[in-house]
DNA sequence: TACGTAATTAAGCAAATACTTAAATACGGA
DNA sequence: TCCGTATTTAAGTATTTGCTTAATTACGTA
């Protein structure tokens, strides 16, 4: 693990390299924020939950369990991981609980869904 | 694991699940090929690593050894697998391999980045 | 109260991930 | 050809992930 600017190539641009170091230090924060929402979206069953969620407006643990052909805690536990994101909300209703997508958290959803859907169409 | 509809709510709608089930058949091909790129950048290196890409045009993983503070071996593990997913091309100068963004593949990596900005401004 | 269903939580385990160090490969120059 | 640098590959390991089964909690109803 080396800690200091280490690149001995001759075309090294040093000052190029400490802009970039600058730069990701002040985003710091968004990225570690962005990968916590890709991280979540980067597994097909969470990715295919929250493509369901967005279609359906919501849906409750058994039928997403029916849906993707999975036993209730597996989905029990993605569901936790989500919400644990803030990327969605429950509301219950006698013994069901209703998950759906908070809206306001996930505009970059929108984009990754329509970008789905463009791959379908260009396949 | 079950693999019928088992939901036994009365206002379970097996019409609905049965439209979803299809749907998702439908599309596996572009889940699947989603889920491959967020699950590359699902992760807070990586996702620096493109971001840098996508900023700079070119960086040799001794750049990116330097401006990540990691070893060589480490990030030539993480291009390989960027590389393997078709998401970045290298080019040879002499000793030296520079990496670039493949830009034909990575258009939703454009909205990506730009929501870590907006994050940036928001925070 | 006792029972049945929806859902979560807990514990355990196999597979995947992300590093490490050491060895190998690729290239250029003396 | 031999050496040094840039990079990759290989092998080993600790951590994380994603399921499983079993137990628990929450709720509605008889």
């Amino acid at each position: 693990m080396k800690l200091e600017i280490t690149c001995t190539r001759a075309e090294a641009n040093h000052k190029q390299l400490q802009t970039c170091m600058e730069t990701l230090h002040e985003m710091e924060g968004s990225f570690q924020k962005m990968t916590k929402l890709l991280s979540i979206a980067g597994s097909d069953v969470r990715l295919k939950i929250l493509y369901l969620l967005n279609l359906e407006n919501e849906l409750c643990p058994c039928d997403l369990a029916d849906i993707l052909k999975m036993s209730m805690p597996a989905i029990s536990q993605h569901m936790r991981k989500i919400k644990d994101a803030g990327i969605i909300n429950s509301r219950r209703d006698g013994q069901t609980l209703y998950y759906s997508l908070n809206r306001d958290e996930t505009e970059i959803f929108s984009s990754i869904f329509k970008s789905i859907e463009l791959i379908r169409k260009t396949a």
